[in-house]
RNA sequence: GGGUUGUUAGCUCAGUUGGUUUAGAGCAUUACCUUGACAGGGUAGGGGUCACUGGUUCGACUCCAGUACAACCCA
């Protein structure tokens, strides 16, 4: 059945058109039956995203879990969609507004909307479109948007639902404030770094002195202005005095109490502590217990309020640097000493945080929280590695109040409307709103006019925390057909830095609305890093166009190359060389079939014995590799099942079996032989096709007359039978005893075509004679002799307690030849010396495990047995 | 400052209840093979006192404590 087939793989035209296949053949799609669903749903990009490296990984991961899945007979669903990202693609969309000459504030919020939703539909699909040429077999027909009706709807709903009972409440918190953006952010939204900045020694003068004086050491010198205390250490000895007194604050004169806190720390700086309660969230708290008042001295974009006195409408920058001559004039400036520190910024503006007092909804997470933290904590819900338990752990146990509203545009507007009087009503729409507002106000003939909306929107993770269930949703939420059947959804996979934004959320709301947990598994895959361990992005310029890298190698070698350095939650150090490592196992597997392929088939010949030995060493070693899968499948360890089927191809198979069963130049092969190779290739390429789809379906189809619609994917895992470990073990003598015939070969100059004699002498234990017909064949033997003593004039080496002789033309060195078998002899010393005294420990004896003791005393007669016939042959040499 | 995790070959990492011939893989490196599937290959090799110091144990890369260094998370 020799076809034609192309010397090189071309992974482009190969890929697409099995692509296309499985698309025509809507294999991705699934429907509730009465399988067993495998589910999972994608971590939504950013709708207006492109793929990156992170990305290829963590789909990567899930495409091989959800093709595994279908081949084990499960109802395998893998939903896709896209989030949208709200300050994120506010930010983009004002950006490319302000190119075109529009700014933010000059439009309507609806025209703004508008822009923004032309903008999704231009860039929205581009991602997606992206995943389709690494693989993912995700079921296309479900696709989802967090922004869509029926995820809108879910949002809203549950917001009025946790605002009626009583989980959400608007109040005044410290919260990040972002003065470009001029919105809160939640604090994963804000970055720390380090960053050289001054400390500056202010002293205050105590109330009612003319020349005593506390100083305070501070990095914000333009904040002064609204202190409303000076704290001190309670056990602070050097201060004791001035407790219970006032001190003035500089420039404006304002008297404000020294108090006590153990919050300071009696070694930093001079001890004492300025207290500005609107401008830091530690002097809030602070401010909170002792009842302190609160002076906020800065407008919304970062400039100094009328409540600052001084320096009005100034940046709050420019404040600092204007400041610091008034405070020397006033002579409370002590002096100034380089200091660093870290300063939070805003993720997607760049501008340092302004702690701020504002007003936002947040929602009360202890009580949601509880049912969340006992799931991961019993393993009710597993992690994948188990080590990030703890962080969650730490995060749920001291876990705050969600701030949940933005100051945005874009995304689900809070369903919150105040009536004139700064009372109002939550409901899921306005006409809604209105009933409960003419209840409220007792006027049923109540305007709706007279009802505004909240202006800010939810934050985008309030949307993507319903997501393991709002993607089974239909339009009439009574409809839940889908929704009972793949909730809970078995696995999802995703970045360790998202572990409180999204996992732990959406273990919270599958917990409050679901009464259960939104999936089983968590697989936290790492970061994608330069080799400088730099995150790779597109900022730095680091990172390689996936797609540029799937055209040059091929997906299912980008696939391969990714995972082969990367078990789970460890970050990759990405290299060009992992990829060229998948294209060129691509190529192996891909030139092994066309070595199979090019033989023509005899069916009159008998099957030699080499093959036969061969494929029944080869089955076994196949059973053992596919335990040996299941179970790394088991443990979530994908890079170790993948580097199992990995080995077994590309050495197992190509390097010894095919090799074995190889018939000679221009020889037609058996036809026992010939089956039993395709037989054993198709499992190989079933195991192999979750990692590598595109090339195990050409190869698959190519094996064997595939009906139109057949396919690999439909196909069912092997199963192993019970290996036989023995053979194998056997075997691996057998390799030993090839790789040393092939060592003298390469040591003596003989050629691979050269036939040569191999001579036998047994050790104690004797020579298992069984394999003598692949010796025979792999060695290029013409004489395979057992005999009981040395051979004169032949190069020689050992396997366990077999010594091997192959005589060849030339002189033996004799002294290199003792020179080796000294070493040898040597290793083996010392490696008994370790033994015996193992064995001479009575303690070890006694109270190590019978099985223990037995394979040490094995060691040593093997060790022993071995030494013995070095002397012996060194003795003889002599 | 608090917490978490790590430190094994030049590099990236395995090492799965402490014992499996005195530590494994891939990459890189060295030598040979322009072989008849595969040079994006093949064959054979070199390379490690498992960060350091103690402790537990008959036995420690593995468990415990401390030290150093690194990364990440939180403030």
């Amino acid at each position: 059945m020799t076809r034609e087939i192309p010397v090189k793989y071309d992974p482009t035209t190969i890929e697409d058109k099995w692509y296309s296949y499985w698309m025509e053949q809507n294999f991705f799609h699934s429907e509730p039956d009465e399988r067993e669903p495998y589910t999972i749903v994608i971590p939504p990009p950013n709708v207006t995203g492109v793929l990156h490296m992170g990305h290829m990984l963590n789909n990567t991961i899930q495409d091989v879990l959800v093709r595994r899945a279908r081949m084990l007979g499960k109802n395998g669903c893998w939903v896709p969609g896209t989030d949208h990202a709200s300050i994120a693609t506010e930010a983009k969309v004002v950006d490319k507004l302000l190119k075109e000459g529009i700014r933010k504030d000059s439009l309507t919020r609806d025209q703004f909307l508008e822009h923004a939703w032309e903008w999704t539909h231009k860039h929205g699909g581009i991602i997606l479109e992206q995943l389709k040429k690494l693989g993912a077999s995700c079921d296309w027909q479900r696709t989802a948007f967090t922004m869509d009706e029926i995820r809108s709807a879910s949002v809203i709903r549950t917001f009025v639902d946790l605002y009626n009972k009583g989980y959400v409440y608007r109040g005044v918190r410290m919260v990040n404030w972002d003065p470009a953006a001029k919105t809160a952010l939640s604090d994963e939204e804000v970055i720390y770094r380090e960053e050289q900045s001054k400390l500056y020694y202010v002293r205050y003068l105590v109330e009612g002195t003319t020349d005593q004086y506390i100083t305070v050491a501070t990095t914000r010198p333009e904040t002064i202005l609204g202190d409303t205390a000076v704290c001190v250490n309670p056990a602070d000895e050097r201060f004791t005095h001035l407790a219970g007194k006032r001190v003035l604050v500089p420039l404006v004169n304002r008297s404000v109490p020294v108090i006590q806190d153990e919050y300071v720390e009696m070694d930093f700086g001079t001890g004492c502590l300025k207290i500005t309660p609107a401008h830091d969230t530690n002097d809030y708290e602070i401010g909170i217990r002792h009842n302190l008042e609160v002076i906020d001295t800065f407008n919304d974009d970062g400039t100094l309020s009328e409540k600052a006195q001084l320096l009005v409408g100034v940046d709050r920058f420019e404040a600092r640097k204007l400041i610091i001559p008034m405070l020397e004039a006033a002579g409370n400036l002590v002096k100034i000493e380089d200091y660093n520190n870290k300063v939070g910024y805003s993720e997607r503006t760049h501008v340092p945080i302004e702690p701020k007092l504002s007003a936002q909804w947040f929602l009360r997470m202890t009580d949601l929280a509880k049912p969340a933290l006992e799931a991961v904590e019993s393993d009710t819900i597993r992690f994948y590695p188990a080590k990030f338990k703890n962080l969650y752990r730490h995060w749920m146990e001291n876990i705050k109040d969600w701030c949940i509203s933005r100051q945005l545009w874009w995304g689900h507007r809070i369903p919150v409307y105040y009536l004139s009087d700064g009372s109002f009503v939550v409901a899921e729409t306005e006409e809604k709103a209105m009933e409960l507002a003419r209840v409220k106000t007792g006027n049923p003939a109540l305007a709706f006019t007279a009802l505004r909306q909240d202006e800010d929107v939810l934050d985008t993770w309030a949307s993507s925390w319903l997501w393991p269930i709002s993607v089974f949703e239909k339009e009439d939420p009574a409809d839940t057909r889908d929704l009972d059947y793949y909730y809970p959804t078995n696995d999802l996979v995703t970045a360790p830095e998202i572990i409180f934004f999204w996992v732990a959320r959406m273990v919270i709301a599958g917990y409050e609305y679901k009464g259960t947990l939104p999936f089983r598994n968590v697989y936290f895959t790492g970061i994608v890093r330069d080799k400088l361990r730099r995150k790779m992005s597109k900022s730095l310029g680091n990172s390689p166009d996936p797609l540029d890298l799937i055209a040059k190698y091929g997906a299912d070698g980008v696939r391969v190359g990714m995972l082969l350095c990367s078990p789970a939650g460890n970050d990759i150090l990405f290299d060009e060389s992992l990829t060229d490592q998948g294209r060129g196992f691509l190529t192996k597997v891909w030139n092994s079939f066309r070595l199979i392929n090019g033989w023509e088939v005899d069916a009159s010949i008998p099957q030699p014995e080499h093959s036969r030995l061969g494929m029944e060493w080869f089955r076994a070693k196949l059973d053992e590799a596919i335990l040996l899968m299941d179970d790394h499948f088991e443990k979530y360890r994908l890079n170790d099942a993948l580097l199992t089927i990995h080995a077994t191809i590309r050495d197992e198979f190509s390097g010894w079996l095919l090799e074995i069963i190889k018939p000679a130049y221009q020889q037609p092969i058996d036809a026992k032989s010939h089956a039993e190779v395709i037989e054993v290739l198709d499992k190989l390429l079933k195991l192999l096709h979750p990692f590598m789809p595109f090339i195990s379906e050409e190869i698959w189809q190519l094996t064997g007359e595939r009906k139109a619609g057949e396919s690999i994917m439909m196909a069912s895992w092997p199963k192993a039978t019970a290996p036989d470990h023995e053979l194998s073990e056997k075997f691996e003598v057998v390799k030993e005893l090839v790789s040393g015939i092939r060592s003298i070969r390469k040591e003596k100059n003989i050629a691979s075509k050269e036939e040569i004699e191999l001579y036998i002498v047994p050790g104690e234990k004797g020579y298992v004679a069984e394999f003598n017909a692949i010796v025979e064949k792999l060695g290029n033997i013409s004489k395979l002799e057992v005999r009981a003593d040395e051979v004169e004039g032949a190069a020689n080496f050992m396997v366990k307690a077999t010594a091997f002789y192959i005589p060849f033309a030339g002189n033996v060195d004799v002294a290199a030849e003792i020179l080796r078998m000294e070493e040898e002899l040597a290793y083996n010393k010392g490696f008994l010396e370790t033994v015996v005294k193992k064995l001479g420990n009575e303690k070890f004896v006694g109270s190590a495990p019978a099985k223990v003791v037995e394979i040490e005393r094995k060691k040593q007669a093997d060790a022993e047995e071995k030494i013995k016939i070095l002397e012996e042959r060194l003795a003889a040499l002599k």
